[in-house]
DNA sequence: GTAACCGCTTTCCTTTGGGAAACTGCTATC
DNA sequence: GATAGCAGTTTCCCAAAGGAAAGCGGTTAC
């Protein structure tokens, strides 16, 4: 059997692509993320960690992020209050997500470049 | 055995992603490539079918996807020549990538909106 | 010959994303 | 009392993305 794409799995799935790639998108997204799964961290850490990124940006973001349910930012009541950063569970579920788009991106690296 | 994102995927893959979603981004190619995907296309029908989208902007994107080898540009020599745009034969090693981005789409729409 | 269509390109403009630097309020340390 | 660190915010700026409108060279239909 020919494994096209349906017109279904075209049209009626370009919504729910989109809005994945909304979520994903820009520059500091993923690398924040990933950041994060790899150790929690507090704002000046991500601040070293995510090379680059400015506070303005990393703030921006992490709001995003947050309200994705991506990230959790914890309070804990110390003194002075400690603010830490987390990846959520529900982060994993961008395993596959990840894994495909690594997948094709290194194929297609390949395809387009040689290498 | 705890599927955690390893460091190793997160970092490694990491490029892999970015690159992914560079060809990916913006508010166009994948609607052009679904479009084209149903039928190959001419110029002017693309602009009817693909609602919004401006003579330029068309242009500029089937240039990056002619590029990128996800759509192929055939010249009849019809007098006058007919141009048709047809989605490659490549197209298809999207398939993986945009199930799993719509399912996460999906569902992550519901988990944010509840809908 | 003129009006219309095709496949774009050009120009100009607005919006969006991102970055640098300074600054703020708070606390702790010296 | 001065200095430094934390967790940001504010201001200003620049570049890239995207859109609206017009134009352009060719062709064909009237």
């Amino acid at each position: 059997m020919k494994t096209n794409l349906t017109k279904a799995e075209c049209s009626s799935n370009l919504k729910n692509v989109i809005d994945a790639l909304y979520v994903l998108n820009g520059k500091w997204k993923l690398p924040i993320v990933l950041s994060l799964v790899n150790s929690p961290k507090r704002f000046n850490e991500l601040i070293k960690d995510v090379e680059g990124i400015s506070p303005k940006i990393l703030a921006q973001e992490l709001k995003h992020l947050e309200q994705n349910e991506l990230v959790v930012r914890k309070v804990f009541a110390t003194t002075p209050v400690s603010i830490v950063y987390e990846a959520s569970e529900y982060s994993e579920s961008l395993k596959d997500v990840l894994r495909t788009l690594s997948d094709w991106g290194a194929g297609h690296r390949k395809k387009i470049l040689g290498r």
